[in-house]
RNA sequence: GGAGGCGUAGCUCAGCAGGUAGAGCAACGGCCUUUUAAGCCGUAGGUCCUGGGUUCGAGUCCCAGCGCCUUCACCA
């Protein structure tokens, strides 16, 4: 134990000898600091305020102290003197940055003007026995923020902001859905056959049933059932799991939404998405021109609409039709293409080339059929896939279909997505049942997902995804307390 | 997995041509009834991430490992 916590163990020692449980109790019938400073009246005698939070700031001046309360509004000062709580002078003078206190008293203001509290009654509601980061710099060692993200919050306002930002624009999300008459509703997160997308999924174990579970990695077959029995519009915010590389775009468990609606297309799904974004910044920015990172992205209306062989075009510059260039730029570019599909090899190079030009929110239009096996393809040009996916700050934030609906050929372009691939790697799943489903018809629909952890990062400007997640997952500090030792553990007590 | 960077007091950070380990805040003792990162005087505080090596001597140089960051790879 630390000397610094020994010492605030005396202090709650001390605390108790004096009769006062650090611990505290019910404290209710408590203002917020942001509601006391709103109502407060100048020059008015005889306003009372009673607040409860977090010491941040003590400046001890003898007989009189100054104490700067945070709550989850904001903060207020409460001023202490030996003439207003005589009483409890002795606690008083143990009271510590980080403790919980609640306070009430007269409001008034300081020779500075600064709003204060006159405590009358001080209430201690809990003793910290660890020390608070530095009050000036708060905490700033990236690890110990993401670590111990219950010190980060409150020790740098600025990160609860960001988080409560993501809630309310999270409520923004569901209610402007509602209002579009979606149902909200939660498919399987464990999952026989982890379909619905192309990445490796994370595996668990079910002991009574003894079978392997996947955790999800996407929920799209399961919402399109949905669309099956009858759910016209659905929606689903939640997380999936991906088993691959972390950045600081990718997070192995993220928040996806996704969303089906009945007879509409792809064309639906762009109006839709321009629209939710175009909502949330109305609602929870400042303007329509947004920074991320380095830059400054527009988000005005409209976006560019633009079809993926064009931009392949303007970007790499070469016709998609044209093979042969095509493989020439792959060279060109060291990207492997002997021995590789056309459309992988198309894919790779529009990935090199194009996306990290994509600042403004582009929706790029018509996939090669080849590459989206979920997808319906063009009526005019089966070549290409009724897909588009829109691209902001050169992050794919969004993708969307015209889903397919005919069972037949859902189930071809599962088979060919299957040969020659290992399972756990293939593009798509054979899910039979999922087939069956579309046997029984499966309105025309369009359908969306967007990254919400990507969605928080461009709106609230951070690039990195382990700043708008609460907990991102990290490798555990001591290989004592990893799962192992638990589920060891757990097997030496049976 | 590759490359680069970082890891020093509770926190934020200095320290490098290898030569007794530093500051601010926090803490401890003292003074102070209007402070705003309060101020003043004093005190204490270290596995310099871990383990090896080179050296008379390593926080500093070398090797290995651990963790984090960035980037690449992987990745609809």
């Amino acid at each position: 134990m630390s000397k610094f916590e020994q010492q605030r163990r005396d202090k709650r020692r001390q605390m108790q000898d004096l009769g006062v449980d650090p611990y505290g109790g019910r404290y209710e019938e408590t203002e917020s600091a942001s509601s006391v400073r709103a109502r407060y009246i100048e020059n008015q005698e005889g306003q009372k305020a009673r607040c409860a939070g977090r010491i941040v700031l003590l400046r001890d001046i003898g007989k009189l102290i100054f104490i700067t309360l945070r709550d989850f509004s904001g903060t207020i000062q409460l001023g202490l003197s030996v003439k207003l709580l005589e009483k409890q002078w002795d606690l008083i003078k143990r009271l510590e940055l980080g403790d919980l206190i609640g306070a009430e008293g007269q409001m008034g203001r300081t020779k500075t003007g600064e709003l204060t509290i006159w405590t009358e009654k001080l209430t201690v509601l809990s003793k910290a026995l660890l020390p608070p980061p530095e009050k000036f710099h708060g905490l700033a060692d990236v690890d110990m923020r993401y670590r111990q993200r219950y010190v980060d919050l409150w020790a740098n306002p600025e990160v609860m902001e960001r988080f409560l930002a993501r809630s309310a624009m999270l409520s923004s999300i569901r209610s402007f859905l509602r209002n579009r008459d979606f149902v909200e509703v939660e498919t399987p997160m464990m999952q026989a056959i982890a379909g619905g997308a192309a990445a490796r999924p994370f595996i668990t174990h079910h002991n009574t049933l003894d079978m392997d579970l996947y955790l999800r990695i996407a929920p799209e077959l399961f919402l399109k059932r949905l669309l099956v029995g009858g759910m016209e519009k659905v929606f689903e915010i939640n997380r999936n799991f991906r088993n691959e590389g972390l950045s600081t775009r990718h997070n192995p468990e993220f928040t996806m939404m996704e969303l089906y609606q009945a007879y509409a297309d792809y064309h639906d799904m762009m109006e839709l998405t321009e629209s939710l974004v175009c909502h949330l910044i109305q609602t929870h920015c400042q303007g329509t021109i947004l920074p991320f990172g380095s830059m400054q992205i527009d988000y005005s209306r409209p976006w560019r609409r633009v079809r993926y062989a064009d931009l392949l075009k303007e970007f790499a510059g070469c016709d998609i039709d044209d093979l042969s260039a095509v493989r020439a730029k792959a060279r060109q570019l060291a990207i492997p293409e002997a021995d590789i599909d056309d459309a992988v090899v198309i894919n790779d190079v529009f990935e090199a080339t194009v996306e990290m030009n994509l600042i403004n929110p582009t929706f790029v239009m018509d996939y090669p059929a080849a590459l989206c096996p979920l997808t319906r393809q063009s009526a005019a040009d089966p070549r290409y896939a009724e897909r588009f996916e829109l691209f902001v700050g050169t992050m794919e934030l969004a993708n969307a279909y015209t889903e397919l609906n005919d069972p037949d050929i859902q189930e071809a372009n599962f088979r060919r997505q299957l040969r020659g691939q290992k399972a756990e790697d293939s593009m798509a799943k054979m899910d039979e049942d999922f087939i069956t489903a579309l046997k029984y018809g499966m309105p025309p629909a369009g359908g969306l997902g967007i990254g919400i952890d990507r969605l928080i990062m461009l709106l609230t400007g951070v690039t990195s995804i382990r700043d708008v997640i609460l907990f991102p997952l990290l490798k555990p500090v001591s290989s004592t307390s990893g799962p192992d030792d638990l589920s060891k553990q757990a097997q030496s007590d049976s």
